[in-house]
DNA sequence: TGGGTCATGTCAGCGCCCGACATCGCACCC
DNA sequence: GGGTGCGATGTCGGGCGCTGACATGACCCA
């Protein structure tokens, strides 16, 4: 992984061949795909991580709680975790955005992440739809503010950010019709 | 882009190779790759003037509308775009939604979408933030919206889907807090 | 010492995708 | 009418992603 960042990041995606990140490491190409399904799953490691402490905290969330308050307390709850990790997620963001089946792959993973929450509220008793929506729209609020979070300086936290775009959407939907 | 539609529902996607669906078109493979990025890209030709479509209406909406009723008005124009081409629609779904790169590929169409209308919206004077987020949102719901339809019967509407899907989400934002 | 298991290496091969060049039909125009 | 250019297609070769099948070797355990 840390190979796979370094050259990514040094003459980008598609110039390094998976060969060259394995013997990087110091295995044969063959064990790298062994470890990752595909040459681009080496940058996406932690989001299984991500998806169970979101359910997590979906699950674990107090009763009575609206669904868009679940959803959004398990992202930030989330954002918290990331947060020491910011120089990391720079770097690893501007990989990304370099590239369009990087950026393919991580919205799979954001919509994963949705369908997980959204599955976790229809658990606690949300109806479907209600809970597909607020799954969408707490992803959403998460990946506009982690956009916004790598976007700014090191004294905005992502929790913030967070909170900004949820205040935003709020504002949206309130001033609808 | 028939060819492949039949044979990707005939057999599948990942077993059918970009050769046949060229020999089934009466041309060689070289030419396939000409006309479409990728294999992939051959079920997606019309995801062009879907968007082009979203921002025509975005940018032609009438002054002081706000900025999410905007875009789903915009999304309810394209759905009645759609509402014709129903049996398509619903056969096209079911070959992306059996195969996890396809569906891969239609949230990147769907991203593109939504940096579109935010761009658009931008371009009428709202503030970035407000502009991503509706569209984000606006996206959802059509997003919600087509699952919906194209799982009901033929006498629901695409655009009674979307409408549905807004109203929950406007129901969801407002119980926050 | 022998056997079992697990990680890794080796090898061959398929399919995706592309660059480079050849061919061919077709409009245009002197 | 015969060049002439151009756009679409075919041909060829090849790199790279990814996989199945088998071999090798380290380690643990009886």
């Amino acid at each position: 992984m840390q190979s796979a960042l370094e050259l990514f990041t040094e003459r980008g995606f598609e110039q390094t061949t998976a060969l060259e990140v394995a013997q990087r490491a110091g295995v044969t190409e063959r064990t790298f795909f062994r470890y990752f399904s595909d040459k681009r799953e080496v940058l996406f490691e932690g989001s299984g991580e991500l998806l169970s402490g979101v359910v997590g905290a979906i699950t674990g969330a107090p009763v009575n709680m609206a669904p868009i308050d679940i959803v959004t307390a398990a992202m930030q709850e989330a954002a918290e975790r990331m947060e020491p990790n910011r120089p990391y997620s720079i770097q690893r963001a501007a990989v990304v955005a370099a590239n369009a089946s990087l950026h393919e792959r991580e919205l799979l993973k954001l919509d994963a992440l949705s369908a997980a929450a959204a599955h976790a509220l229809h658990g606690r008793g949300v109806p479907e739809l209600a809970a597909t929506m607020a799954a969408e729209s707490g992803v959403s609020v998460f990946k506009v503010g982690f956009d916004t979070w790598v976007g700014a300086g090191p004294e905005v936290t992502f929790a913030q950010c967070i909170h900004a775009c949820l205040d935003e959407l709020k504002g949206l939907t309130a001033a609808a019709q």
